[in-house]
DNA sequence: CAGGCTCTTCACA
DNA sequence: TGTGAAGAGCCTG
């Protein structure tokens, strides 16, 4: 794995990035020391350099509400667990789903399982998990603090009021 | 608000 | 291998 990063307004974002294909294995979320982004990203066998400073670069845009398409790869997962992830892919930019409609198309109820798994999210911004809320329509959790999930979603179009979204930017899955 | 339900994962035996 | 606790949730009274 290699590892890049980039600084953006004293935010380090870094991203873990496969020797064989390219794709994004790791990201961190912004953090404001080199070296935590640098280990929230990082998976052994890894080397630093700056091939994939793009790519760090357009998290980090993605973080500050870019739309941006990213070539992805899922690893040492289990398979609920994969498919949660690539489940949560499929909501759009500028929309939300909720643990309990992830659920429900992955013919499950395993809500708490759900969070369980987006805590643990690999690639966060990347795999969307910001865009996952409460079936009440409020904020849920966030691993980087719901403060950043509600920056995140405002960036991209999506209003949130005290903690509370409004229902016609629900994504709904089929 | 309390409590039970639903699942998966992880720690620790 | 087995059991129990914990988790970014949900539902009912």
């Amino acid at each position: 794995m290699i590892i890049s990063t980039y600084k953006c307004k004293g935010l380090y974002f870094a991203v873990g990035i496969s020797k064989s294909d390219g794709r994004i294995l790791k990201s961190s979320l912004p953090r404001s020391k080199k070296q935590d982004a640098i280990d929230e990203a990082s998976d052994f066998p890894f080397e630093i350099s700056s091939r994939y400073e793009k790519i760090a670069k357009d998290v980090c845009k993605a973080y500050y509400g870019k739309q941006i398409k990213f070539n992805v790869s899922i690893y040492n997962k289990t398979p609920f667990e994969t498919e949660v992830l690539l489940k949560v892919m499929e909501v759009p930019y500028g929309k939300v789903t909720t643990y309990k409609n992830l659920a429900e198309s992955l013919g499950t109820k395993a809500y708490r399982a759900i969070g369980t798994v987006l805590n643990k999210n690999p690639l966060p911004i990347v795999i969307p998990c910001h865009r996952v809320i409460k079936s009440d329509l409020s904020l849920g959790g966030y691993r980087g603090g719901i403060r950043m999930k509600k920056e995140m979603l405002e960036k991209e179009g999506v209003p949130v009021v005290g903690n509370m979204i409004h229902p016609v930017y629900i994504h709904s899955f089929k």
